[in-house]
DNA sequence: CTTTAGCCCTGCAAGC
DNA sequence: TGCTTGCAGGGCTAAA
């Protein structure tokens, strides 16, 4: 289930794989995964050209060639793989039991690109130009892009009757957001997946905004590390389940207030979210209240994020000691443990001064207005 | 114009 | 045990 942060990942490692290279021949194993495009003929055009530009549009990948386009989707579980040369790509696609599934292949001047979707829902295109592709036309701004901006995306939600979860997940208006992330983000903003998206007051909006912002780039930073790695066929992105907050959580308590997450159909899918935190009667009737005291402290907020990056932190070591690493990659090894580490000893800090403060209030005046944790994802 | 239902396809789980 | 059935998933297309 690639979606936006997925997506990016691959594109940032395919990039300097095969920018530049030249198509030397395309073998289109499996029809199905260029349908209805004919497969000799993508094979044909494609074929002697060369890739100019490694890119991303939504849950695209796009490969800009000398002349024309070649488009990736992945869909629910299409991936890349990556051969040494035509032989290797031989020996182990599609041969039997302990073959690999390759649907296209691009045989590179250097190496050998693999497309591959078992399940025949990912599909790669070839276009003369942008234009031609419908579905790249219909894609609405791109969710990591500049242009998505609080006020653009207020706009285009005023725009609109649907249910915020539809709204999301619609890629005409804001593409890249799937139904893990169209969740995540929901939880994360405390709104009610089946609240019309016009009816969001501009706080709220802002809100989801930024919650968007903010989950898809701790998801791309963990697709990141490890890096996606074509060369094995079992590989996949690692470390997302522990990023989860709402999806895939069903029964398992809110990490923010200990109610179980629930699942609902929406619009045909499953909407992983806390009765508790996003359902919209339970907020008025919060917001209602002048007072009410915060439920969970801020350090049990920030202990999983604390723990990702010590976790990290110790992994980069253990790759440092490892004798068949590059000084290049050991010094860029050496550049993240010194970021994550300056990380870490901030966020102790942090959580040092939060304890002061509480201290000097249990001295001082009763009255202080208790520390919101929930005004962190706000404003 | 917007919104919705159905379809594509395979692997896996549940039910018989 | 082995079979059938049903469901999950993203996005396109046709229909409402």
């Amino acid at each position: 289930m690639p979606e936006l942060p997925e997506v990016e990942a691959v594109v940032r490692t395919l990039r300097p794989l095969v920018q530049g290279r030249k198509i030397r021949c395309v073998h289109v194993l499996h029809p199905i995964a260029t349908k209805p495009q004919d497969p000799a003929q993508v094979a044909r055009q494609a074929q002697g050209r060369r890739i100019r530009i490694v890119d991303r549009q939504g849950k695209y990948v796009l490969l800009v060639l000398d002349r024309g386009l070649l488009t990736m989707h992945f869909r629910l579980d299409g991936q890349l793989l990556w051969f040494s040369n035509g032989q290797e790509l031989r020996e182990r696609a599609n041969q039997g039991e302990n073959g690999v599934h390759v649907d296209v292949a691009l045989e590179l001047d250097k190496g050998v690109l693999g497309f591959a979707d078992r399940r025949h829902f990912g599909h790669l295109h070839l276009w003369k130009s942008v234009d031609d592709c419908p579905g790249l036309n219909a894609l609405g701004i791109d969710a990591l892009s500049r242009d998505f901006t609080p006020h653009c995306f207020a706009a285009l939600l005023s725009a609109s009757k649907r249910p915020l979860k539809d709204f999301l997940l619609d890629q005409s208006r804001v593409a890249g957001i799937g139904n893990i992330y169209s969740c995540e983000s929901l939880w994360q903003a405390r709104l009610d997946p089946r609240r019309r998206a016009n009816t969001l007051k501009p706080r709220e909006a802002r809100r989801l905004h930024k919650a968007i912002v903010s989950v898809l780039a701790r998801a791309l930073e963990c697709c990141l590390h490890p890096a996606p790695n074509f060369r094995d066929p079992e590989w996949w992105f690692e470390g997302l389940e522990r990023f989860l907050r709402a999806y895939g959580r069903e029964g398992r308590s809110c990490r923010r207030c200990g109610e179980p997450i629930r699942r609902m159909a929406q619009g045909g899918r499953s909407t992983y979210w806390c009765r508790r935190c996003q359902e919209w009667a339970h907020q008025r009737i919060r917001t209602d209240r002048v007072n009410t005291p915060a439920t969970k402290k801020p350090e049990l907020q920030k202990k999983p994020d604390f723990e990702r990056s010590l976790a990290r932190l110790e992994e980069v070591v253990r790759r440092l000691e490892s004798p068949q690493l590059s000084l290049d990659d050991a010094m860029k090894l050496f550049e993240e443990g010194v970021a994550l580490s300056r990380e870490c000893q901030k966020q102790l800090e942090e959580a040092e001064g939060r304890v002061e403060i509480l201290l000097k209030r249990a001295d001082g005046k009763l009255a202080a207005e208790p520390f919101d944790p929930e005004r962190e994802t706000e404003s």
